[in-house]
DNA sequence: AAAATATCCAACCGCTTCCCA
DNA sequence: ATGGGAAGCGGTTGGATATTT
């Protein structure tokens, strides 16, 4: 006794898109919205399951997306963003204007990792590849950094980030101290987890959206 | 020029989370 | 409080394209 299936998957198209299919998709969206996505294919005319119209909305046909090359600060900024929260894709595009989740996924995999360890950072813990085998548990608060030097301007410059929160008083204090004003070089974070919860007052907690309320 | 290999990325799958009756 | 359906999310796959041999 499996859950009953997202979509009817018999009658429906699977794989690579087609130019009508977009049109009808793109057509139907303008006229009536997003949301729905289970309806939509029905509605649409479409013979596709409605996570594949979602994932096609979000991911390619949607007006405001950048797409194209990623710059040099959006990596660094997807870097950082990685060091704090980890694989969690669609937050990091909440950060990154124009871009999805699973092109942020994809240029993680496909480039930055690559980078990061090509300069000798491990890209699941962002420390140096040796410290990473020697250290197995990071001790409390995080420290996170990298050597990310320009080799083309022979550029020394580092930032220095320090997150904290306050829960007592309703305060939420990040005292970001930029020693250089270029953050695409040697970057160290010190970060402490969010205070998620409170168990004196709930309305005291605080998001990881805040935490990462960053202007980097 | 052809075959083999590597790379990229759109799309899928299955699990988790959210929301509402 | 709870169960079920819908949406969201992240890991993975597979095909198209680029590069190398």
């Amino acid at each position: 006794m499996g859950r009953s299936p997202c979509c009817e998957k018999a009658h429906t198209n699977k794989g690579a898109w087609t130019k009508e299919e977009d049109e009808r998709l793109i057509a139907h969206i303008q006229a009536y919205g997003e949301g729905c996505w289970r309806s939509l294919p029905k509605a649409a005319g479409l013979l596709r399951c409605g996570k594949s119209c979602r994932l096609r909305w979000i991911n390619y046909l949607r007006p405001d997306l950048k797409r194209g090359n990623f710059t040099s600060e959006e990596d660094d900024l997807i870097i950082t963003l990685h060091s704090l929260l980890g694989n969690k894709w669609s937050r990091m595009a909440r950060k990154l204007p124009g871009r999805t989740d699973n092109e942020i996924k994809n240029h993680w995999n496909t480039h930055i990792r690559r980078k990061l360890l090509s300069r000798g950072i491990d890209p699941s813990t962002h420390r140096p590849i040796g410290d990473s085998l020697k250290e197995k548990k990071p001790k409390s608060p995080t420290l996170i950094s990298w050597d990310a030097t320009s080799t083309d301007q022979q550029e020394q410059k580092k930032l220095k980030v320090f997150g904290s929160l306050e829960s007592n008083n309703r305060k939420k204090i990040f005292p970001f101290q930029e020693i250089n004003n270029n953050p695409k070089v040697n970057l160290e974070l010190q970060i402490s987890p969010p205070n998620t919860q409170n168990p004196h007052d709930p309305s005291l907690a605080v998001s990881d959206d805040d935490f990462l309320d960053l202007k980097i």
